[in-house]
DNA sequence: GCTCCGTTTGCACGCGTTTGCAAAGTATTG
DNA sequence: CAATACTTTGCAAACGCGTGCAAACGGAGC
């Protein structure tokens, strides 16, 4: 390791002749300072290549500005576009993004707030797993807040940010049902999430209710290849439905491809189908897919703007959840519209 | 804010019945604690939900224990798959990322290294723009290790990872003439990064070293759209072109999709097509994509290891380097094979 | 019992900040 | 010119932790 190491307060204050205090004040905001001092201290801190250390500012503040995003699945196309939408707002009201994966092991989430905990981050957001009350509890006591994302959870202290799954499922099967198909069906994973469980619940009522049979299955992962599964059992049935609907538009893809390119179907003549999340690949030609869209923005702006709020109404037991509409965007993955 | 914040090594000190250094060599590995101590120290700081304070270590230590990952185009499959990887990799060595993304403005990465120095990050690793020389000096200067990622980049302190581009466009070249195609096009974006521009006239040369006819067509940026527009152009050229090479599998993506439904071509039959990134859309039956792998995991664990690594030869001037193969995958978006 | 040696423990200082407090300085007013 | 109000500045005390140093402890060997 090089001997020098990062310039101090104390050496800036040194080279502009003013003591440790004005240099400290010149850095933070609303604080009292000469023009003429500051602008002294300005040039030593430029001149020197001073940044202030956040690490000891955060330890007499009380507040890192740090803010830690647990995600697992980060490569898949909604979670990015999820995580980059939240990490520019973040950043535009001065929070920095702490970034853990929990890909392997699936009590990590627990481990990842710990780590939030040791780096005092200001607060979490959970878009993925769900941490044990202990842990919640442990967290809200010491001060952080807490952001679950699309993880329908009854704890009382979290923000909660969830879609009205259960609807989209009813507007889907009304949509089938206006496109004249008889027989539907629902595309799941193995996963059982409550986003994806409200999907396959409001879908299958709403079918019932309609009087229209519908099948469900339910296989593996939310990704690509469950959705070729999927396809494979179902379009083998001996009651081979004319629409489904995934529960994720990587299934939905993968249920296309197999559908076209193993069954050799035509999409929406022979089959209706549509997805949710509304990822980028909905949107390709190759599949123009009509799915729901996840309010991104508008879900990230909740979270942050709860983050960084004052607090107001925080024991007045004000609503800690946030329901929003997903949005369906018409496509030709279905007939007419 | 609520009045009671973390707990910190005095109270677990109290509980336990110690001092608190005995708490502080608890958490510290190697550090001389009878067993007997530890395991009070332990109990009472889990009945108090303590944790140690990576701020206040980190000031101690001058090791932070942050990496910084400076990222644009986050949700972009290639770059979500590394930022996987990485933060996968870098958690397993005990580090955790913190993440800026310089999305909006360019200058920004500047200012995202300047965020890392605040938070005295042990390291940076930048896959997107370039930093202006005087922060990458003080960065170096500061003891902060720098990572560049397909960042052509010739300044001597950072580590700088790159792939092979210009002889991979030779081997596709190659693999065009091999399959007796005549006239090949290059479908390239206007960003003009050394990456791209090295696959670019890596492709160039070999065409004419090959004798055969190579257009270019550069457009926008590396997405899915660009490529759409590119084949617009490209195919309702006099000389049309009977294979090309796409800087990017989402400007492929775009390109066949346009190639199929606008212009009604069936690849590989009349038009062959390679890529390179190797994204997990190339390998969907839609696309079906023959394309490049970009080593993922092997340009993390470089990354890491000399992260963490103890620096020796660091003056040696050892090689700062990493030139990576992209491997060609092999499928049926080119005739033959 | 005494010495010697190795292990464990507590004290106190330092890391780079912020910030309350009081002193000093400057401007305003009568 | 004196009195008052306001601004600027330095001092010193935190924040939570690691660690060198010396004291205390415990056991082995004589």
């Amino acid at each position: 390791m090089s001997s020098k190491l990062f310039v101090s307060a104390q050496e800036v204050a040194e080279r502009a002749g003013v003591s440790r205090s004005a240099v400290s004040r010149t850095f933070t905001p609303g604080a009292s300072v000469s023009a003429d001092t500051r602008k002294r201290v300005l040039e030593a801190a430029d001149a020197l290549g001073y940044h202030v250390n956040h690490l000891a500012r955060g330890l007499m503040r009380n507040e890192s500005g740090i803010v830690c995003l647990i995600v697992s699945d980060v490569a898949t196309p909604y979670r990015s576009a999820l995580l980059r939408e939240l990490t520019i707002q973040l950043q535009n009201v001065g929070k920095v993004a702490m970034f853990v994966n929990t890909d392997r092991s699936d009590g990590s989430v627990d481990r990842a707030l710990q780590q939030a905990i040791r780096y005092r981050a200001d607060a979490s957001i959970i878009l993925s797993g769900l941490p044990d009350k202990s842990i919640t509890q442990l967290c809200l006591r010491s001060g952080q807040r807490l952001v679950l994302i699309n993880r329908d959870d009854d704890q009382p202290g979290p923000l909660k940010i969830n879609l009205d799954d259960y609807e989209s499922g009813g507007r889907i099967a009304m949509a089938f049902a206006r496109a004249g198909c008889r027989t539907l069906a629902f595309a799941n994973s193995e996963a059982g999430t409550p986003s994806l469980m409200g999907r396959e619940r409001g879908f299958v009522a709403a079918a019932a209710k309609l009087g229209l049979e519908v099948v469900v299955e339910r296989y593996g992962s939310t990704g690509y290849e469950a959705g070729k599964v999927l396809a494979q059992r179902m379009l083998t049935r001996a009651d081979r439905p004319d629409a489904v609907f995934c529960a994720t538009d990587l299934l939905a893809c993968g249920f296309m491809d197999a559908a076209r390119h193993q069954f050799g179907m035509s999409i929406p003549d022979q089959l209706c189908i549509a997805g949710f999340d509304d990822i980028e690949q909905a949107s390709w030609s190759s599949f123009d897919l009509t799915t729901f869209a996840q309010p991104v923005v508008t879900m990230a702006t909740k979270a942050v703007q709860w983050l960084v709020g004052t607090g107001d109404g925080e024991e007045a037991g004000e609503a800690h959840s946030v329901r929003l509409k997903a949005e369906l965007v018409w496509r030709g993955s279905i007939r007419g519209g």
